[in-house]
DNA sequence: GAGTAGATCCTCT
DNA sequence: GAGGATCTACTCA
């Protein structure tokens, strides 16, 4: 069952965080089904948040997205070389996302292979925020879609997972932020 | 296994 | 014109 929009578009992106952990991520591109188990995830938290793209009300042709209701997808290159795909959360005009860091294979595996140019299946194929992107086939002109359309969606799932298995740590790779660098705003799956 | 350099390009100043 | 929400391959041990 795929998500409802009102979830996406709840003021807490924490709370939305920590909710998207354990959840099903679908891609169906260049007629390709594949998906995920979501293992990591980050929150941004809008215009307070040092680390966030929208920190200090900053707005853009690239950020504009993130301005929009929650239920919408927001890609971006980084490094030059690298997709990293969000989710935009919260009520119009409200910029927070949820950055999606990490999956675990499920369905579609062959196709992620053939795109990552690996051979063998584990979970280091989707496990971080670039490679993930590459193993879906996310790219750029999959920035702005809904995530209750037909290309890029997120379904909830019947796993039950306890509490307790979920690991709470300070975000990565944004040094630059300052002190909101130690926020506990990254969430992750224990095995 | 650990540490580091290099790739590479869009966005905002 | 600088720098970034990263990854891979290569080195050295």
């Amino acid at each position: 069952m795929k998500l409802p929009i009102t979830f996406y578009q709840n003021e807490d992106v924490v709370s939305i965080a920590r909710q998207l952990i354990g959840k099903i991520l679908y891609s169906s591109i260049d007629g390709q089904l594949c998906s995920g188990l979501i293992s990591e995830t980050e929150a941004y938290a809008g215009i307070t948040d040092k680390a966030s793209h929208a920190y200090g009300g900053r707005r853009s042709a690239r950020t504009d997205v993130m301005y929009a209701e929650g239920g919408l997808s927001y890609v971006y290159l980084c490094y030059g070389m690298h997709h990293l795909f969000n989710v935009v959360t919260g009520p119009r005009d409200v910029p927070t996302a949820v950055l999606v860091r990490g999956l675990w294979p499920l369905t579609g595996i062959d196709c992620m292979l053939d795109r990552t140019k690996k051979t063998n299946i584990h979970t280091k194929l989707t496990d971080g925020p670039g490679k993930l992107t590459k193993a879906l086939g996310i790219t750029l002109n999959c920035n702005r879609l809904s995530l209750t359309g037909n290309q890029l969606w997120i379904e909830s799932n019947n796993n039950n997972f306890r509490q307790e298995d979920i690991l709470v740590t300070k975000r990565i790779g944004i040094a630059y932020a300052g002190e909101d660098a130690d926020l506990p705003y990254r969430f992750l799956l224990s095995r």
